[in-house]
DNA sequence: CATGAATGAGTTTTCATTCAT
DNA sequence: GATGAATGAAAACTCATTCAT
């Protein structure tokens, strides 16, 4: 966690060049898109020369595919964080869906970035491998709480698409201007998940 | 209706290059990307010289756009389509979640592109627009439910949005090459998505 | 020798434009050299948009490459020709010898690219085929030549080497500024190269 | 000679690198050619620093030449050496060619290297004048001929012309893969030199 | 002196769009 | 109307050279 940390707060004491092109494409390409924007751009952005990115990134792709493991590689670690499994699995999934939440929230621009590059053609296969790790967090939980026979016979794939499909939806409603979501709302909604999939 | 059945049956009489470049271009933006997509591929695929584009559509943004707007209305009109009045609301939402599934099934490409292109950058303002009454339809119908007092006291666009995502998020689990979905496991998933939702 | 003649009369009915690209790219690679010359400056000398030699040749390396070989092929095609079979083979010497002469007189520019350009990195494996090629004529008239043992018993590789690097030599020679070589000289010279060979 | 040997031994006690930086530079621009060569790997190669090149010589094509001239001036110098003056010139014109052989065996990729720069767009004044001086000695030993009219009447330059061009062809002939020249044919093409030039 | 990270001018190449036929 | 050859602006990327350390 600590390597992304990083990528916000910059503390790097050797060369900050290559957090500073990483956050500036993180932002450029959620904003404007992959192939809406042009290197120089975020060279500028980045406060560096257009070939210092190519110091630190093989090319355009190269740099995309890095910024997508390194944040979904980050998501799935944060996600999975301190969860004592000691408690009812009822509480458990609670945490979980605040951990959810708390990402989505913390880390709004890479939420998005992760979200509008999912299944791009420009991805490799190591970025489509961790891809479908995406909700491999929910799926060994959901494993468990079929074993204990707290939730429907389910497919645990299926349980978890059910919880990350609300999850991704719930989000990106609340990030359109339309609409805020209050935590109290957040709350019924968790309520609602565990509805869905609960016996 | 009958518009997008040409897209898809071409019996148009007169001009029926405008739909095979719509036709064209639907197929190749959702295997391709909307920039991984050469202009003169579409007219290639489409069977027709890469100027003819230009008689139909003014630039490659008015051809995704217009492509856009055509089916999410479809879409729109679809999932409202034939749904009875006059059946407990109960019945009612397992018809509209049938139709979400016949509409994913029949127009796989289409269901692509629409999730594909959610909030792209080079999306106009009508798209926009009609982005966001994608699922006005169930809003409109939670409305109902939520006079009637079936379902949990939340916004109705929030409603909309869990029904929303668990249908998004499943779909494209199923036509994820990982595993396929019966017939049994929909059904189950829609009742899931009543116990979310229901009081 | 019809196509390469319209290499240099530009008669070809059609387009010119691929013509245009090649006679320009002739003379400044022989120039400037290949890396020396960058492609806006073939197209402006051709007369055509940047982006329109890449409609006729699919990079620069394959333009190079589709140069040095129809002239090499030119080449080897313009010495072969037109030697009768029914004369003393010091006599067909000659006319070998003056083939090979008038070649660099008509064709100064494209003697001087394919001698510049000889084994160069970015020639592809069809070019470095065809340079191997290159005096193969030589070669075979070298053959007849030791069957009828009238010239030096040696590998009519080397044969062939010793009159090509004569020819070579003499020209750059000649076409340095430093001084002007006459058709006595010429003459002198053949008969110098058949001295050299001779039994 | 004694800073050729350098180029090769690299024995200079204060500053070897100035000499890394040649040998690498030879290495390199023979077998990837002048433009194909990044200075960064010639510094690579040599064991130095990118910009410890630019201490030793002010640009690429200063280090281009410079290496030109060193080698063109030892070609020129090896050659001369040692030819005693009180020996018939048909032995004498033996002690050369061995001398032209001797060079090209020993100093096999200064011999490309020099043979694939001639002319180069990139060689400034220096190296060209250098370049025309090329076969000085053979020169100069023709005009000694031409007195004693050991050798036909033509110009010295031509003379010199013929030998070196068949140097450079059965050279180059030798070194392709295609087959190998024995010592005994070496004899036999010196041969094959003399009778082209002798009265 | 030596370094090598950083640079940005310049390169090849692509592709949406036009327009003469 | 329809065409598709031609275009040139703009993209990704390279590399000779510099300069702070």
């Amino acid at each position: 966690m600590a390597k992304v940390t990083q990528l916000y707060e910059s503390i790097e004491p050797v060369s900050g060049k290559r957090e500073a092109i990483l956050n500036a494409a993180l932002q450029l390409f959620t904003e404007r898109g992959f192939h809406g924007t042009a290197m120089p751009l975020v060279a500028e952005q980045a406060g560096v020369g257009a070939g210092t990115i190519y110091r630190y990134f093989e090319s355009k792709e190269a740099l995309v595919n890095t910024l997508y493991q390194d944040w979904k590689d980050f998501q799935i670690a944060f996600i999975k964080d301190n969860v004592p499994t000691d408690i009812p699995l009822r509480e458990r999934f609670r945490i979980h869906w605040n951990r959810l939440l708390e990402f989505a929230t913390k880390y709004q621009v890479a939420f998005s970035f992760l979200e509008l590059h999912f299944h791009a053609p420009y991805l490799d296969e190591k970025s489509r491998a961790i891809e479908q790790q995406g909700h491999i967090a929910l799926v060994s939980f959901f494993q468990e709480c079929l074993q204990q026979q707290v939730v429907k016979k389910l497919a645990p794939e299926l349980l978890g698409s059910i919880v990350w499909g609300i999850y991704i939806s719930v989000v990106k409603a609340g990030s359109a201007e339309c609409f805020k979501i209050t935590q109290a709302e957040i709350d019924q909604i968790e309520a609602c998940c565990w509805e869905a999939i609960r016996l």
